[in-house]
DNA sequence: TCGTCACCTGAAACAGTTCCTGCTCTACCC
DNA sequence: GGGTAGAGCAGGAACTGTTTCAGGTGACGA
C-alpha cells in the first residue's frame, strides 16, 4: 500500500526526495535521509514497477557468490530454492552483499535498490553480524544452515546433532576407542552440534575426551592430508575419524589411500554429505547426511508465502533431521599390530607423516 | 529510446496495449499482438523501470535449473558468471524456460516480461531448436559450451577435441589397444569432440575401430556400474577407458574398485573434469579438464559489454582451450593373465559382471 | 554588500502498468 | 426480425518510481 508518494507526503517532502533516498543517492541531506528511512521502516514499503508489485527475491551471499569448496551443497540448495519459488510465481536474483552494497546505504536501502521483497542468506563463517543486522531491520529474510538466538533472525537449518552422536555411537560399538573430530573452526551451530555429539557420545559410553583429537581447520582449509597425517602421527593413533565438512572427508579418505591405508580395515571414516557425494567413491561414504535441497525448498516456500501473505512478524526457527548413513568406510577397529604396520611402514606417496603443530587445536573449551 | 508510448503512437494505439501485449495479456486481438511484437523486434525495445533502464540478465535453464548430476560444472560456471558481471554493474536472474514461459508468448516477450536485457543460456541435449528461436529473434543471447552452425547463435565453449585426442594418444602410448569410450548419448559438438579425438587418435596409431568399445548411455543417465561390467564382459575386455562425463568416470572408478580391480594396474581410466573433483579422489583421475568458471566469466563479460555499447549484431563464436592432466588413474597396460585373474576371479561386492546389450551402441555412424 | 558556488529540494516530465469505462460485434431468445 | 446480454478488445485516466531541470538557501570571499 505505502508508495514513495504516500511516504513523501507524510514527510512533507517531494516525491523525488524520497527515491533518492531509496537509491542512495549522494545529494540528500542526511537529517531527511534518516527521517525517511525511519519511516520506511516502520511503515513497510514493496518497491513496484509501474503499478505491479514486483515479486523477486534474492539468494544473497555475503561475499563470494557460490563457492564451490562446499562441494555440492550449493547447487542442491538452489535447485530447492527454484523449485520453491514456483507456487507464488517468484523470481529469483543473485546478489553479493559485499561487493554491491554501499557502505554509508543500509541493508533495507540495499535490498529495495535491487528490487527484491526478501531474501534467502547463505550464512558462512565471520556474516552473524551481518545477518542480525538485516534482521534488526526486519526486511523479510531468512537464514539458511545456521541458527541464531536472536529472536528477530528467521532460520532453517538442519540438526546434525543427533545423526553426529549416532556416529560416534556407531564407531564405538565397532570397538573404536581413538577418535579424531576434524571440523574447520567455524563459530557456528552446525559445527557446534557435531562437537556435541561427538562429546556427548564419548562421555555416555565411558569414554575420556582427548583434546589432542580434535583438530580445527583454518576457515576455507579444506586439504585432508595435515589432517590424517597428524591423527596418525600421535603417540597413540585413532583408529576412526569423524569429518564434519564434505570436502576434508573426501580428503581424509585420498590421502589415506593415497598412504596404502585399507579404509575401513586400517582407518574407519564417517564425513558428512549435502547431496550424494558419498555415493560416488569407493568405498562408499559413511556418513551424516542433509538433504541442501530440502532446506532450499522450505526456504524459499517460507519466504514466498510470509511475502505473500503480507505477514511480517512471522517467524521462522525451523530444524529438520539429518541421517546417519551406515556405507563401506567404517568397519571393526583394527589389532594394534597390524595398525601399526599399516601406519608406520606401508608409504606409498606424498610427504612422511608429520604432524604440523600450526593446525592442531587442543582447546576443548 | 524507444519506449512503450512511442511504439503506440507509431502504429496509432494506446500505450496500455503495447503494455498488454509486452506482458501477455489475453485480451488482445490475434493482429495487434503481430504487429507491436513485430515492431518491438524491428526497432529494439529495452526494459526500463521508472526512467532508469534495468541492467539485469539472466542464466536460463530450458529445463530444470541447477541439475547436480553434472558435477561442480553449475556452480563453477555460476560462479564464473557472478564475476563477470561486476565491470558493467548488471545484475543475475535464474530462470526456468520451461517453467515460467507462456506457450502462446514468444522467447523475447519472455524474456522482456522478466525485465532482462540479455540471456545466458545453458545449452542441453534437446534444446537446441530453443536456442535457435531465440537467436533467431534476435534477442541478445549467449550459449554455454555448445557450437552451432547457425552464423545467429552467439557461444562460447571450451575445445575438447585436441585434449581428448591426446587422452587417447597418451592411452595408446602406455601400450593399450583396447581402450573403451563411454559417452552420454548427447547430439552436441562437446561430445562429438570427444568422439572424434578418439577415433583419430586410433586412426593416426593405426588402430582399428571397433564400435563394440563405444558406449552411448542413454541421456540423464550416470551410473558406471552398466559401462565397467559390460566392457569388461567383452571376449577381448578393455584394459582403459576414456569416459566423457564427470560422473560417470567416478562411477566407473568406483565400480572398479568395488570389483577389486586396481587402478591403474588392472585398467587405466581417463575422465573429464569440470573444476578439481579430479583431485579428490584417489588415485588423481587422469582427466580433460575444462573451466567452466572462465566459460561463465567470458561469457557475461561478452553479454553485458554487448549490452552496454548497444551492438545489436556482436557476435561471439569462441572455443577457449581445454587441458590434458595425467595423474594417477593411467598406468602401462597389463599382461593378459593379470588382466584374467583380475577381471574374472577377484569379485568383491555387487552383481558379476554381465555385459547388459541395452546399452550397448554399435552404431559407428 | 554583493557575487558565486555548493548543497539540497521540488515541480514537471517521463518511464510502465493497471483499473475502469466504453465501444463493437456476435449469439441468443422472444 | 429486433432487442438484449455478454464477450472481446482498446483507450483514457490514474497511479507507480525515476530523472532532469530549475530554483532556493546559506556559506564564503572579494
Amino acid at each position: 500500500m505505502p508508495s514513495v508518494r504516500a511516504i513523501a507526503t507524510q514527510l512533507s517532502l517531494s516525491p523525488a526526495t524520497v527515491s533518492r533516498v531509496l537509491n542512495n543517492h549522494p545529494d540528500v541531506e542526511e537529517t531527511t535521509r534518516e527521517r525517511v528511512l525511519a519511516r520506511i521502516n516502520e511503515i513497510g514499503y514493496v518497491p513496484r514497477f509501474g503499478r505491479r508489485i514486483t515479486n523477486v527475491i534474492a539468494l544473497a551471499y555475503p561475499d563470494e557468490p557460490v563457492r564451490n569448496e562446499y562441494g555440492s551443497f550449493e547447487p542442491a540448495l538452489l535447485s530447492g530454492i527454484m523449485r520453491g519459488l514456483g507456487e507464488h510465481h517468484f523470481d529469483l536474483k543473485l546478489l553479493s552483499i559485499r561487493r554491491d552494497k554501499s557502505p554509508d546505504e543500509n541493508y533495507t536501502q540495499f535490498f529495495m535498490r535491487k528490487g527484491i521483497r526478501g531474501v534467502v542468506l547463505r550464512c558462512f563463517r565471520h556474516n552473524r553480524p551481518m545477518i542480525t543486522s538485516i534482521a534488526e531491520e526486519r526486511f523479510p529474510s531468512i537464514v539458511i544452515a545456521e541458527r541464531f538466538d536472536e529472536p528477530e533472525v528467521n532460520f532453517l537449518r538442519a540438526d546434525s546433532y543427533p545423526s553426529s552422536r549416532r556416529a560416534v555411537e556407531h564407531l564405538i560399538g565397532l570397538g573404536h576407542r581413538r577418535i579424531g573430530l576434524a571440523m574447520h573452526n567455524v563459530p557456528d551451530g552446525d559445527h557446534a552440534d557435531r562437537r556435541c555429539g561427538y562429546l556427548n557420545a564419548l562421555s555416555a559410553a565411558g569414554l575420556a575426551f582427548d583434546p589432542a583429537l580434535v583438530m580445527e581447520l583454518p576457515a576455507g582449509f579444506s586439504a585432508g592430508e595435515q589432517v590424517l597425517d597428524a591423527m596418525l602421527g600421535l603417540q597413540d593413533p585413532v583408529t576412526a575419524i569423524f569429518a564434519t565438512n564434505p570436502m576434508t572427508t573426501l580428503g581424509i579418505m585420498r590421502r589415506a589411500q593415497e598412504r596404502g591405508l585399507v579404509v575401513p580395515r586400517d582407518l574407519s571414516l564417517v564425513g558428512v554429505d549435502d547431496s550424494d557425494v558419498r555415493l560416488h567413491v569407493w568405498p562408499r561414504l559413511t556418513a551424516v547426511t542433509q538433504d541442501a535441497s530440502a532446506l532450499g525448498l522450505e526456504a524459499a516456500q517460507w519466504l514466498t508465502m510470509v511475502i505473500a501473505k503480507g505477514q511480517r512478524d512471522a517467524v521462522c526457527r525451523r530444524t529438520i533431521a539429518t541421517t546417519f548413513e551406515v556405507n563401506g568406510t567404517t568397519g571393526p577397529v583394527a589389532s594394534a599390530a597390524s595398525r601399526m604396520a599399516a601406519t608406520h611402514s606401508v608409504v606409498v606417496g606424498g610427504t612422511p607423516a608429520t604432524a604440523r603443530g600450526e593446525t592442531i587445536s587442543s582447546d576443548a573449551r
